[in-house]
DNA sequence: TTGAAAGCGTTACCAC
DNA sequence: GTGGTAACGCTTTCAA
């Protein structure tokens, strides 16, 4: 026989006390006198009083969960970050609540709703959040930390995009190869998403410093899929002059480029070498060689910036810039015809 | 200079009209004068208005987002059925929050939450409901839709894990094997799932159909982790009497059986084999046999079994048993010293 | 068709 | 230390 659930003022009631001082017990700040507070408390407990989150919020202005606005949920990488995130939330409270993002429609609408929701933190994960919904944010004091994405003044956690493509270029140029390709993901899309660009750039870097260049036959852009990938790398080897190496933009598209190779009669990591990025679960156990995003620990670290925030608001805006290291394994290898 | 959000009211001055005709208007629910329609609307356009969810909330008694509440949302089993919710719940165009739990006590915290936050819709994935709480969102009117575990008189997506474990049976008997060992979860755990302990009495019932019977002693449960499951296959392994085969509650605990096969120097497939269950996005990678648990399709089935609830309360409560079909790939074949 | 008034459940601000 | 009272922003009566 569910019952409608008690109101301040029926506890009030029942305890003989006013709704004001149920308010104060429950909510700690000032002291009560022992007596009231136990018959509040056990009113409560005997009426299963849970405050209603939304007559609070409306009057406080603020509502007690901790948001995340995160793209693509279940693509391996926003995994890992989730995954890392959860963990480094644990230590506040309050709980989470997580926002996926598909269409770029939805990151307007989740912008819109967190901003008179008034979080008590929130973290958005590698979209671009524009100038006028940092500054809402910001007016409203809601504590925001950004994760592979940035924004002047506002505390983040990034990856060195760069050295974890120039360690591949090295990586790969060392084991003799001459010829690199790189497959990545349409550079200007709706969601702001930076980090293909960041690593194709610092591949082309690396290749420079190495005294090769990235051909620009040999860069293939476009939706960010597996499928794709592989239909990219089968056009690449079919050219005129094939790559021998591959750098993919994440393992996702690392694991399609593999497919192709395969499909093509070629072997991963003797005919073709292929690296990923973001060191996603997958890759150990595919062999792949790959950049380790951190994505777990960037996580983590952005939820223990967020708690900083949120206990210290005066805290000033950190960014933490998260070292990429290489992670060999079977994918790569000598190009074939290595004559010296 | 971001200003504060306006009100309805401050909507409403600059209109001139008063508070409750910006309400009909944006609402949409009775007429109103056109020319007053029109002031509306441009002076809400101009104060860049948006409702208070709170606000609204308060008042109405519901809140405006589909809630969903996922235990361990980065494991493998519980991606793919996000993905399939994300996609299913994409006809609604009111926003989905993700609730994760992966602590007994989230789960109540989360109940708690969300009983007084009275959300659109509420679907919750793989765990225990009590009766209380199902009870309560009945009576608050919220529709609610369970994927991968029931309750009585509530709507819900579940797997035939009887029949997936019994086709992981028969397949291992037909190849051959007589001693198969299952490597489960704990099967009396404080979240309530139960898929585990289905999937070993659905082994149990295939190999009694078939004339063999499950050895006790090669049935192992324990903490879903791969490194558990991995130490669990070590274990039989070493035993009097070693299984040809295992079937393992999940694909993540079906890669640690294979991690503990190749420590032990033997070959997957060849040596021992291992079906998994789930068929989640690593297993086609890794040649993993498995049983398809429809994960993506379920979560698809439970959003709009929701839809259709949210649209039409008045639709009964419906049961919809997915079928778990195998998967062979080449983790099994026949055992070895296989002499008729 | 429109507006005035009331109220959702809570907390902040005063008095006492 | 405690209790009125008001107010958060909205929608729902109810009259006009």
């Amino acid at each position: 026989m569910p019952r409608k659930p008690a109101t301040i003022t029926e506890v009030a009631a029942l305890a003989g006390v006013s709704a004001p001082t149920v308010s104060r017990v429950l909510n700690g700040n000032t002291s009560v006198r022992a007596d009231l507070r136990e018959r509040v408390l056990s009113a409560a407990e005997g009426l299963d009083y849970r405050p209603s989150p939304m007559a609070r919020g409306l009057r406080t202005g603020r509502s007690s969960t901790v948001a995340c606005i995160v793209p693509f949920v279940s693509n391996p990488s926003a995994v890992d970050h989730v995954r890392g995130i959860v963990e480094g939330v644990r230590g506040v409270d309050t709980p989470l609540s997580l926002y996926d993002v598909e269409r770029p429609g939805d990151l307007v609408a989740h912008l819109d709703h967190l901003d008179r929701m008034r979080p008590a933190g929130l973290i958005v994960v590698a979209l671009h959040v524009g100038s006028e919904a940092v500054d809402g944010f910001a007016a409203a004091n809601v504590p925001l930390v950004l994760l592979d994405t940035t924004h002047p003044g506002v505390s983040s956690v990034v990856l060195d995009e760069h050295g974890g493509a120039d360690r591949a270029a090295r990586h790969l140029v060392e084991l003799g190869h001459r010829r690199v390709a790189f497959i990545g993901d349409d550079e200007d899309n709706e969601f702001g998403f930076t980090s293909s660009r960041e690593r194709r750039i610092g591949l082309e870097r690396g290749l420079r410093e190495l005294g090769l260049q990235l051909d620009p036959s040999h860069v293939r852009t476009g939706p960010h899929s597996r499928a794709v990938a592989a239909a990219h790398t089968t056009e690449l080897l079919l050219a005129e002059n094939p790559p021998t190496a591959v750098l993919a933009a994440s393992d996702t598209q690392a694991l399609g480029a593999m497919d192709a190779i395969r499909s093509a009669g070629l072997t991963v990591g003797a005919d073709v070498s292929v690296i990923g990025f973001d060191d996603a679960a997958i890759a150990a156990d595919v062999g792949l060689t790959t950049i380790d995003g951190q994505l777990v620990a960037a996580g983590q670290k952005a939820a223990r910036l967020l708690a900083r925030l949120m206990t210290d608001p005066a805290s000033d805006a950190t960014t933490v810039v998260l070292d990429a290291r290489l992670r060999v394994r079977s994918s790569t290898g000598p190009p074939p015809h290595d004559d010296p």
